[in-house]
DNA sequence: GACAAATTAGGACAAATGTCCTAATTTAAA
DNA sequence: TTTAAATTAGGACATTTGTCCTAATTTGTC
């Protein structure tokens, strides 16, 4: 148990705590029950829970990161790409049906709180939306690429929410299905920009 | 002020602390602070705070239904009334980008608590998505009308919990635009349970 | 093994929370 | 006006919260 692994042991519990419960909901016994430690460490690794917060969002951020990165390594084709962006959700259903979308709920969560910290959750947003967009303009749509990633982390964002409020695995199934269609077809429809095409 | 319209009051301010703050994080002190009333008071008009989310929920079910039955008074073309339910979201876009769904944050927060509650808050989701799911099958839609109707639940969450991340109302009304699209597209095509037409 | 630094434990603390209780005040009925 | 009920006020209470502080313990280095 070295001062690192214990600080990333943290993060870790907390992480998940703050999905599972909320952020706020989240204490720090809650955090001390999982990670077997004591109350006033926590102080040696964080300031405060604004910067543990900060800490867990952080990490959220540079997963997503290599996330991404690792399917831009292992596959050329930005539909196959997209596609594996898509089936986060069919991955993780079990959970976002008890806890909805991780991202989603805490950005909304932050905002009633006016909490400091929105600004570094929208970063992963902002990454998402960035990622998808320059994937859709390899796929020729480059004139409304920015409009079709927003697209498709709202559908994201809301098949999160609903099938958490129907406690309904299947609607996450079937919206998957459905954005696959969708993601189809947008390659098969003209590029905006000049429409000159065989 | 007879105990009525206090107890009105009381729901009405909580009804707008917990849009706006959540609902754990709205204290008996904020809504002190906007009724003008006593703490203690509280606790003759309401068992608990628990019993005060109740009343709350139970206020916005009563006011979703009136509304529901208005559209269904007011207009006679299925599609005008999915409009009207479309357009809520532009009309509250200022709102919304603020503090996200009304509902759907709602539903979110609670089932993270494991409130009670949440099976309440579902109710007005189930009534949107039956009524959605009726006006669907006035449409001609009859064999797909309830998928129809969580479709365009999901994007109104979506557009809500990204127009919020994004501090973005522009979002909304594009997707409330590309919503009246859709809905407009639905009716055209043909019913998928026969096939046979013209 | 000695010593300094890093790490951990655990109690202390003020502030805030939901809840309860009792006394005062208003309202309504006779 | 008298009286009983409904309503309100506001303090008391135990808990929980995030935070801080100091003493103990572990770790690594010479």
């Amino acid at each position: 148990m070295s001062s690192k692994s214990t600080r990333e042991g943290i993060v870790e519990a907390a992480d998940r705590l703050f999905y599972e419960l909320g952020y706020e909901h989240t204490s720090f016994a809650d955090i001390a029950g999982t990670v077997r430690i004591s109350r006033g460490n926590f102080y040696y690794h964080f300031k405060s829970k604004d910067e543990m917060l900060s800490a867990v969002v952080e990490r959220r951020l540079e997963e997503a990161r290599e996330r991404l990165a690792r399917w831009e390594r292992g596959e050329s084709d930005p539909v196959a790409r997209i596609r594996n962006f898509i089936h986060i959700l069919t991955d993780n259903r079990a959970e976002i049906k008890r806890y909805g979308c991780p991202l989603g709920t805490l950005s909304d969560e932050l905002a009633k709180l006016g909490h400091a910290a929105q600004t570094q959750v929208n970063a992963q947003f902002t990454l998402y939306r960035g990622w998808l967009r320059r994937q859709f303009t390899l796929l020729g749509r480059k004139a409304d690429a920015d409009q079709l990633a927003m697209q498709l982390l709202a559908r994201r964002q809301g098949a999160a929410t609903l099938a958490n409020a129907f406690d309904d695995e299947k609607f996450i199934k079937q919206e998957v299905k459905r954005m696959c269609d969708w993601l189809n077809s947008c390659v098969g429809e003209a590029t905006p920009d000049k429409g000159s095409e065989t």
